[in-house]
DNA sequence: CGAAAGGCTCTTTTT
DNA sequence: GAGCCTTTCG
């Protein structure tokens, strides 16, 4: 198979200069990720390069998967040994391996925002800050922010100039403290000490260096300022750099990404071959004259000239409907009339917003209709309460000095360990200097005697703390013989989890999502033992995000927010929401470079679609409980008229809609009885397949049936699910 | 100590 | 409108 054979001349270019830096200026729907694939396959087959020596960045894990299976099909069998992953994936391997020099203990977890936001609170509370007045979330990001430019606390002390940095400082310190204590990395760290690593270790450093001959960075204009310099350490010695990236697709500058990192490396490497992908291969011209009139209002950004061969295409439909309720409606409707009409199927139909919170209105529409979607996030998996609280579990079995997830399951289930205990241990350990799990451990020896420190503790809450260090050395003590799985099944029996979950409410549910991370630990890491996979099964569950489990084979709409869209292809896109104050979002009104990102967000999301946009906005919508009028987006303004199809759909999809199958507002006789179907009964749905019945409620003069499918549990209305039963 | 209830506050986007 | 925190009572 000739590699360079289904390439155009420009993206030949860009696979075939394998020597020296090459900055690659790729257009949305340009064949990027095929001329990522295409130049690693080069590389290994044709230049003859292992994969060994050939490192690539991507921005997700999903993309790294896919980049895999598709170098799979071009060059089978030698993909194994290529270092492919997202930047904190492929720093988490570094420092597993060679952070002991960086004073990183290999055996690290990794906090998560909700972990960080932990931290933090405690953090402010040691400053003896009202946490009240500082908002933990700002203070996130302020850190974030530091680690981004690689300033350790006392350097962000010494450039802080007021107040708020001052206090930030003094959180920061303690926060890092904290996380050192606990022998855990945050997602910022992962890239900072991995980059620092390599500064004080020039030896370590050389090995890699040596080792990287090539290497691939993609989304280049959403890399921050520590991800670059980490490219620039690795590419050091070959200088066979390869970045891929597109201006006016930057969308991550909150999280301190900076586009201008295209220009320093055309500074930094004023040798390097620059190739401008220009030809689009995905979207009619409609869509993509659309896109370009959208982002040509930018004032930060170089004029590019896309063009495709594509066909003309449908205009793109704008619609104002009154509220969000009937937004949601519409897209349900429209959606149904295309997939009515044979052209395209559910799974070519995508709903993109601005923010998570815009989704609950859709789902809440596709759900009384009985059409089948996915929800790209929504209450994301991992962050699930007892998700968490059982990979916490694992987590302290990995690392028990993991304070943050000592403090989330020390009382979870109930073992009488309340507040005013847990503030005692926690000051007990630190007049010790220990970490509390040690503290704990102590108290199981009689050692205690010649100790200056007495523990603070009553004999019973003594017997319960003492209870749950025994129960945790079991655990551990059962870790060095158990297969994973084994140990997962361990935790949630010996914890009393399982009992203390079915006197909650919902538990069915919540143990459904156990049972689902049992299945990623039995899939992923089958009968491994934990020594060599309790690890990687904690990485992989911290590290996802959740695009990565987005299936798009599957044949349901997808609703998705902007942000996670980047990258993703569908036949029809809706974007709803597109309204000032939503999109561009208010907070960015009084900062034009906010107000030009909000904008690529728009033409991101614009340029997603193959066939059909359309652009869908509310005259009214409540927001924080409250209804607010809100303006047309001003995007909107940005797209000529002869673009643009308008109609009003109201009349003509109430025609259309309310006497066929489908109601908005009863549902159709004759409504099944609530008694009908009972939980564990066995059901048969056309869309979803054989399932079984969670629970069953009426209302009003309906039915709210919950069904487990076969890896997915969703909510329907029973007069619209139309089951059969089948037992 | 813990469960329940009421009151408070925000809501952008996420590896 | 929801999640988070505090308060109150058993």
């Amino acid at each position: 198979m000739d590699i360079l054979a289904e390439l155009n001349a420009a993206q030949k270019e860009a696979v075939e200069a394998i020597n020296g830096p090459v900055l690659i200026l790729a257009g949305p729907g340009s064949g990027k990720t095929r001329v990522i694939t295409h130049r690693v396959a080069y590389l290994i087959k044709v230049c003859g390069v292992s994969p060994h020596r050939i490192m690539a960045v991507t921005f997700t894990n999903k993309a790294a998967r896919e980049m895999e299976e598709r170098l799979n099909n071009l060059v089978s069998g030698l993909v194994r040994d290529l270092t492919l992953g997202t930047f904190h994936a492929i720093c988490v391997r570094f420092l597993r391996n060679s952070g002991r020099a960086a004073g990183v203990d290999p055996r690290f977890v990794i906090y998560d925002r909700d972990d960080q936001l932990s931290l933090v609170k405690h953090s402010i509370q040691e400053a003896d800050l009202d946490p009240k007045q500082y908002a933990s979330s700002a203070i996130i990001s302020a850190i974030s922010s530091a680690k981004s430019r690689m300033l350790s606390p006392p350097e962000y002390l010494k450039t802080g100039r007021s107040y708020f940095d001052e206090v930030v400082g003094r959180v920061y310190e303690i926060y890092q403290r904290l996380l050192e204590e606990s022998n855990a990395l945050d997602f910022d760290d992962l890239l900072m000490k991995t980059v620092l690593l390599f500064r004080n270790n020039p030896e370590i450093l050389a090995r890699y260096q040596s080792r990287y001959v090539h290497i691939l960075v993609d989304e280049f204009q959403d890399t921050n300022l520590v991800q670059y310099e980490l490219i620039r350490q690795l590419g050091g010695k070959h200088r066979n750099i390869c970045v891929v990236g597109d201006p006016d697709q930057s969308i991550y500058s909150w999280r301190f990404a900076d586009v201008r990192n295209i220009l320093t490396f055309e500074n930094e490497y004023p040798d390097a071959k620059m190739v401008v992908l220009e030809e689009n291969y995905r979207s009619t011209k409609m869509i993509l004259d659309t896109a370009s009139h959208i982002i040509s209002a930018n004032q930060q950004r170089k004029p590019v000239n896309l063009w495709t061969q594509n066909h003309e295409g449908a205009s793109t439909v704008v619609v104002e409907t009154y509220t969000e309720q009937e937004e949601a409606q519409f897209v349900v409707s429209e959606v149904e009339r295309l997939v009515g009409q044979g052209e395209f199927s559910l799974g070519d139909c995508s709903v993109m917003y601005r923010t998570n919170a815009q989704s609950r209105v859709l789902e809440e529409a596709f759900v009384r209709y009985g059409m089948p979607y996915k929800l790209v996030a929504g209450t994301r998996f991992y962050e699930r309460r007892e998700v968490k609280d059982i990979i916490a579990y694992l987590r302290l079995i990995q690392n028990p000095h993991d304070s943050v997830s000592l403090i989330r399951v020390i009382n979870v289930p109930q073992r009488g360990i309340g507040q005013q205990t847990q503030a005692k241990l926690a000051g007990w350990a630190k007049s010790l200097g220990v970490s509390q799990y040690e503290a704990l451990w102590s108290m199981t020896r009689d050692a205690t005697e010649d100790s200056e420190i007495q523990p603070p503790f009553n004999s019973h809450i003594s017997r319960v703390l003492t209870a749950f260090s025994d129960l945790m050395e079991e655990l551990i003590l059962r870790s060095k013989e158990l297969k994973l799985v084994e140990l997962f099944d361990l935790v949630v029996e010996r914890s009393g989890y399982k009992q203390y979950l079915q006197s909650e409410n919902n538990w069915q549910e919540r143990w459904e999502n156990i049972l689902e991370l049992r299945a990623v630990a039995q899939k992923e890491y089958g009968d491994k033992s934990p020594a060599e996979s309790l690890a990687a099964f904690l990485e992989e569950v911290t590290l996802v995000s959740d695009v990565d489990d987005l299936d798009e084979s599957e044949s349901t709409v997808t609703l998705i927010t902007l942000h996670q869209a980047k990258g993703l292809e569908f036949p029809v896109v809706f974007i709803v929401g597109m309204e000032d104050g939503l999109l561009p979002h208010f907070r960015s009104f009084d900062d034009p470079e906010q107000m030009e990102e909000e904008r690529r967000l728009c033409y991101v999301g614009v340029t997603r679609a193959k066939q059909k946009v359309y652009l869908v906005r509310a005259f009214r919508r409540s927001l924080m409980g409250r209804s607010t009028v809100s303006e047309p987006s001003r995007f909107l303004n940005d797209i000529p008229k002869h673009l643009i199809s308008t109609g009003d759909w109201r009349e003509e999809a109430e025609s259309r809609i309310v006497p066929s199958i489908y109601s908005w507002n009863k549902p159709p006789a004759p409504t099944p009885s609530a008694m009908e179907f009972q939980a564990g009964d066995h059901v048969y749905h056309a869309q979803f397949g054989k399932g079984v019945v969670v629970s069953c409620q009426p209302v009003k003069d309906d039915a709210e049936v919950v069904i487990a499918f076969n890896g997915a549990v969703k909510k329907l209305l029973l007069s619209f699910a139309n089951l059969e039963k089948t037992e």
